[in-house]
DNA sequence: CTTTATGCAAACGATTTGCAATCCT
DNA sequence: AGGATTGCAAATCGTTTGCATAAAG
């Protein structure tokens, strides 16, 4: 039984997340699909072209193959600083949230979700001058009829 | 003592805003300042710029002056998508938090602050499909010794 | 009078697009 | 085969910068 989850390798993986979402097997695909399960991110796209073996694909294809992630839900966009956005794996299992130090940037995420429960846990890992960013997306009234 | 509150116009309070957090007085960001506090946003620096009447000042000087804002933390910035920053004036009495569209990009705000609160208050207004997106900014405990 | 802010033009950097060649199914 | 995907070069768009001029304290 668990043998079984052992001997599903990395390709096997992604490609089943591909197929999950239609979206046609290729190379630079599935080395990004890979490395976003590996590494957890979350990155900007250049990050994640560096971070491809030399060759793999263009940095065009990058940024192509990002939007159809975050377009199929396969990948989560973090919108920190205006310069760049960040990606990361979307695992519905560990929904988290993010710290950004404002100096150095360097990113931490941590997994409590309640509002006055996160504060005092950031503040435990040392951070202070709290501020946060809330915000929804969803789809209004007006535009379900249409 | 009600109508000393009357008798302030609004340059006088920009004044004092702007004072307040030791910038200059200067008529781009007094016409900027009270644009955000006459209009909630949140609006973008082009948005800003069409707003002010014809010739206040360039297009560049309003995002110097939305900056300098931002810094001083007379403004709020929001960063939706990727695409652009909007700003609003950030009134500290007046906490909240953004829900935007979709389809049609429209912005709403409300004022719960409680996370399971806010998703019921949200689908009473209507909305349906609602993700979020909460991101924390501080200063982590290595560049407080720095 | 010294500093700081502004306008204009040009630079910038992340992301997108057009199009021909190539890969998936 | 036929539509989707890629690479390359060039375009786009929001935003920033350099520098000379003008306004603020």
């Amino acid at each position: 039984m668990a043998s079984i989850k052992k001997d599903i390798n990395w390709e096997t993986k992604v490609i089943e997340l591909l197929k999950e979402k239609k979206l046609s097997i290729t190379v630079p695909r599935k080395m990004i699909i890979r490395l976003l399960l590996k590494e957890h991110g979350p990155f900007s796209a250049e990050e994640i072209y560096n971070k491809l073996p030399k060759n793999t694909c263009d940095q065009v294809t990058v940024y192509r193959c990002l939007n159809q992630f975050v377009e199929t839900q396969l990948v989560t966009p973090s919108y920190f600083e205006k310069e760049m956005v960040l990606f990361e794996f979307n695992d519905p299992h560990h929904h988290h949230h993010h710290i950004i130090c404002k100096i150095c940037k360097k990113i931490d995420s941590f997994h409590d979700c309640i509002l006055n429960k996160i504060e005092t846990s950031l503040a435990k890992k040392g951070y202070k001058d709290i501020q946060h960013r809330l915000e929804f997306i969803g789809v209004c009234g007006a535009c379900q009829n249409s």
